[in-house]
DNA sequence: ACTTGCAATGTAATCGTTTACATGGAACCA
DNA sequence: TGGTTCCATGTAAACGATTACATTGCAAGT
């Protein structure tokens, strides 16, 4: 160990002041007079002080960081959500603590740890599964609920998943679809149940009928998507359309027909959801509805700042819009 | 504010015992009679008492984090590397602070902010291009880099770029492709630049040419490796495959060329590197050189603990295996 | 019986800041 | 001139843990 870095006592004696006014000087420039401000940031530079950031949070009480609960961080599908989250926090001086809340086999008491222990400010939560009961009482710290929701009263930002199906089964009936499967994200999941229901709706709206072998059970994963494959081709009456709750399935659904020699979209029509990175590059490129992900994250960043800042700032959730991004994967039906 | 956290001193109250009793009992246990370490669960149990890391850092001068520094977290590339890292850091106690490398414009007092302020007890940079002397001489915590690593000695985990494009330009080879172009990586970047010169060699080892204009510039991105396809497509003598140096970049390519009307592998045979996800779910399916990247995760967490143990340390570098995983984008070439 | 050693615990200093409160002086006003 | 007010600064008490050092009591060794 050498040359300890500098605290601030020794800015203090360096300057000639007492550290209060160090401290001062640093955080809250105006109340001391420019003279001593001056003198303090020469002695800052002089001694290459650099500030203790626990030392702070302990007095304050805080913990300069926000966590990221996220279902599963190998999901390339928050990559872009938490780079939107990182770009707002970095300059708000938050650092971005990530956990993945899937990880081990007691979630209960592992969220329970990252709610009460202080680790963070504020916490963003990304998995709509988490047991509620641990959100619901006690007090924490602000929370935000991002993409995924629960069903009482917390802030979140998220789309209009509804609405996103919605679009995608009107976009395939305006092309003669009359006969549409889908593929359904994980049981029990809101934003597999919302996609449904806005399908479901969009479908009675319009008069159609789906039987119940149309609606395919997946995971989100590329390979149920591939699995949701199979079942349509074992199928005799095969729907001309298939809605995938999300890009990843739609992904492993062409894969998986094309691997099999069926031509998408000539013999099937394929939307997705998402509007992943790569879909676009995809051979029928993918039409989908976008989220924008990155937005959602800043959104979310932004608003459990404003909650930390204001503890009584009661905020409504957001709603961004989706938007249909039309491509090659969507065809008229073969007549 | 109601009934504020329970502290140590209410737990040794009620216990009966000192806050140092208290304080071995619950970081040290074998420290005291198993009486009064009953006796302090006990009361831990009821006053609720949950540890202020903050105050215990600061006591113990550590952060209780370590920060990974990625270039680009919007790259789904290394979802799967933190998730690994992750899975390492949470069961040893540490928190997972990540940033982005990129995100303004003075990588330099960014990265010494990081480095010097005591935010971490440990880093690993997944990003060869900070400005080196920031890593150099000072004092600062354990670093591990990632992936990339930088010419100067400090411990790293990375897979064996130079031997991967051997084997893929091998590969090639063995089907029968003479006429072998290669999309790179960014200029400046180190896993490109290995990545180029072992194939070169390997090219030269097998007495195989190749032009200057058969070497498209890529960035990593899909869309440099679309731009590539249109540069492949523009010559007159085209090479019979490519050797991609990142798997995005391959799928950039060959959707490009597909959504042209060229066939792959039929005029042009493919070969990736990384195995993402997404590339066995492709039509066609793309053979590429897998890295392990949940590992790679993992033992750089593994590693940066480790020093962070025992700080005399020295860790050897370590060099992960790369695996060829082939698929269906390589045929012989047409005769 | 007297020392020695050890195990279990307590006392209090310490980690590096922030900030409530106290103080001193200048400016202003009647 | 004496009294307010206000600005700039200093003093010292927190924040909540850990741990060096001191203390106690008891068992064992001689």
């Amino acid at each position: 160990m050498q040359a300890k870095t500098a605290k601030i006592q020794d800015v203090a004696r360096i300057a000639g002041v007492s550290t209060a006014t160090v401290s001062r000087a640093l955080s809250n420039p105006d109340l001391v007079a420019e003279s001593t401000r001056n003198a303090v940031m020469d002695a800052v530079a002089e001694s290459g002080y650099r500030i203790n950031h626990t030392a702070r949070n302990l007095r304050r009480q805080r913990s300069g960081s926000i966590l990221a609960l996220v279902p599963n961080l190998a999901n390339p599908f928050f990559s872009q959500i938490l780079a939107g989250l990182s770009s707002v926090l970095s300059p708000a001086g938050y650092g971005l603590l990530i956990a993945d809340t899937q990880t081990d086999n007691d979630p209960q008491e592992r969220l329970r740890h990252f709610i009460q222990n202080g680790l963070a400010d504020g916490i963003v939560i990304f998995d709509g599964n988490l047991p509620k009961q641990e959100l619901l009482p006690a007090q924490h710290p602000p929370i935000v609920l991002a993409c995924e929701w629960v069903d009482f009263d917390l802030p979140s930002v998220r789309v209009d998943n509804a609405k996103g199906a919605q679009i995608a089964i009107q976009h395939l009936y305006d092309l003669g679809h009359r006969q549409i499967g889908h593929i359904t994200g994980p049981n029990g999941n809101v934003l597999a149940e919302s996609r449904l229901q806005g399908m479901k709706s969009a479908l009675a709206a319009l008069n159609l009928q789906q039987p119940d072998q149309w609606v395919f059970q997946g995971d989100y994963s590329m390979d149920s998507g591939a699995f949701a494959a199979k079942q349509w081709m074992a199928l005799d009456n095969r729907p001309t359309a298939v809605f995938s709750a999300s890009d990843e399935m739609a992904c492993g659904f062409m894969g998986a027909l094309q691997h099999a020699g069926i031509d998408v979209p000539r013999d099937v029509s394929v939307i997705g959801f998402d509007n992943i990175e790569v879909v676009e590059h995809l051979t029928p490129a993918l039409t989908t509805i976008r989220q924008p992900r990155r937005l959602i994250g800043q959104h979310a960043g932004q608003m459990v700042i404003k909650m930390i800042d204001d503890a009584t700032m009661r905020c409504p959730s957001e709603l961004i819009p989706v938007e249909l991004i039309i491509r090659n994967s969507v065809v008229a039906p073969k007549t």
